[in-house]
DNA sequence: AAGATATGTGCAAAAAAGGCACGCTTTTGT
DNA sequence: ACAAAAGCGTGCCTTTTTTGCACATATCTT
């Protein structure tokens, strides 16, 4: 089963002769000697048991044999150097891209010094908004959407998939607390949905009351609060890293749920674009190593 | 214009390692320590500037790059390796072939010694005959045919060329004859045509007459014939080659021409038989190389 | 906590590739 | 006709590449 290919540097000996009908020819394609490439031709002839080239009165040509093996190995050298030009060519033009405000905020921008960093080339136009709608109404080649990812949303590659966690300024809650103390601190809420009393069935806790500082608000309105200390926020553990890295936020318990996920999407047709194309798999690429990275 | 690849063990190293997404089992599978697979491939991710691996908690995993890359090397490798296991099977199987009566004494069966050592399993069955037939009925594979190539026989492939040069025994022409002196002697013919007119004409000389041992026969009679010194044969080089060079024969004047030529005609499909398809290639092998031999 | 899995790395050995010089043959040029 | 050039093969030696080993690190399993 493991399948044998024959010294490889042999064959590329042999492909270029062959192609020159000369064994110079070949050698100064490749820039060595021509005892060098004759030495390969010759091992490749005893090794595979079959006479490639025959001698000329000056030079030589081709047997059948090599006719024919020539006709499998120039087109799979060829797609081989095609391949491997490609990362010799710097990736340029443009990308929009429209990502969900705290997603473009908290977890994007942190990282995008390093997208630009290796592709210079690429003008990346970003905007932030959360309605989920048609991306082609809103004419940028990507999206970055929050949703659970059902059957029919399989195309769209998973960005984040992190659970939600509450977290608070440090100065209002220093460490891990108990359920129930964290369900008597100010719960801030985004217009989502109910999520603190989905935690607290979690946690084995009455759903909590609502408070005068509970108002619903825009998620990135309720996460600046939480950076305020004004209270608690269910928050993707992903999004909120960035802040509880640099100490600004702290989770403060274990319990926590997934409520859907971060997915990239693609218009019709843009990763035609080398700019699109490498982007797209940019951020596939840091969403996939945090994630083995995390787990 | 000239392709540039990367180290092509290199390339073998990661293609292995991407298929197993795993250094340690790419190392198996080729058989050498994981160090040699680490080593490659982060060689190639430094020449080609590219992350082809990213670090996993235990192990490693694919980039995008490294996907997509190894999308086209996998195939590309598939094909080398299938194209180069062809060498190692034996071919084997039965090929029947039709031949000219003269071509396979004479040029044909000096020569399958060859071709029996190197191809023992392929079951080898000629036949001789001049008619000039559809192939088909003659329920053969290949045939060996004398005419000349019009654009409607370009796909039988050129077996022999030579031209036709006069040849006697030694003890009755032990050297170079005049034309006028060569005419003298009795001339030997075939059914084909009065070629010995035409060589007149070439040599400058009145057209011989017809003598009592000119008879029409056979061309193998007629060669017989000249081997038993009763006269001056118009013969292709190549097929009075084996006698010439055991001295049984000696070509007469430097003055010859071309009548037609043989060549090789396929049944309709039968190139699909391994057998078949090695013993063309053989023949077309001896061909050329004998062509590229003499001239 | 210990053992197994999986990769990275310094160092020295082994292997492969390469170059050079020379020989041989054929072709070309003077 | 003779010399020079073009092409390829080969022995010998050098250079470069590849490899293995031993050890280090990190993670997973039990």
């Amino acid at each position: 089963m493991p399948r044998s290919l024959p010294p490889l540097n042999a064959l590329r000996a042999f492909e270029a002769a062959g192609r020159h009908q000369s064994f110079s020819g070949a050698a100064e394609e490749l820039a060595v000697s021509h005892s060098a490439i004759s030495r390969h031709v010759r091992g490749l002839e005893d090794r595979l048991g079959v006479q490639l080239f025959r001698d000329l009165p000056r030079g030589v040509a081709l047997t059948q044999a090599g006719v024919r093996y020539l006709e499998t190995l120039t087109p799979a050298f060829d797609r081989i150097a095609e391949a491997s030009e490609v990362f010799s060519q710097r990736p340029a033009g443009q990308v929009s891209v429209d990502a969900e405000p705290l997603f473009a905020m908290k977890w994007l921008i942190p990282r995008l010094g390093d997208f630009y960093s290796r592709f210079p080339d690429v003008e990346l136009r970003l905007q932030a908004s959360s309605l989920m709608v048609d991306i082609d109404r809103y004419e940028v080649d990507l999206a970055v959407r929050f949703f659970n990812a059902g059957p029919e949303n399989q195309p769209a590659p998973l960005l984040s998939d992190a659970p939600l966690f509450p977290f608070a300024a440090p100065h209002l809650v220093p460490e891990r607390l108990s359920p129930q103390a964290l369900l008597q601190l100010p719960l801030l809420r985004d217009r989502r949905e109910d999520t603190w009393r989905l935690w607290a069935e979690l946690a084995g806790c009455p759903p909590p009351a609502g408070a005068a500082s509970d108002w619903r608000m825009r998620a990135r309105l309720a996460y600046e609060s939480a950076l305020a200390g004004h209270g608690v926020l269910l928050i993707s553990s992903e999004i909120a890293e960035v802040d509880a890295g640099a100490g600004r936020l702290v989770q403060c318990s274990e319990i926590g749920f997934r409520m859907g996920s971060y997915h990239l999407v693609a218009a019709e047709g843009v990763t035609r674009r080398s700019g699109v194309r490498v982007f797209r798999d940019w951020l596939l690429d840091q969403s996939a190593a945090l994630r083995s990275a995390q787990q």
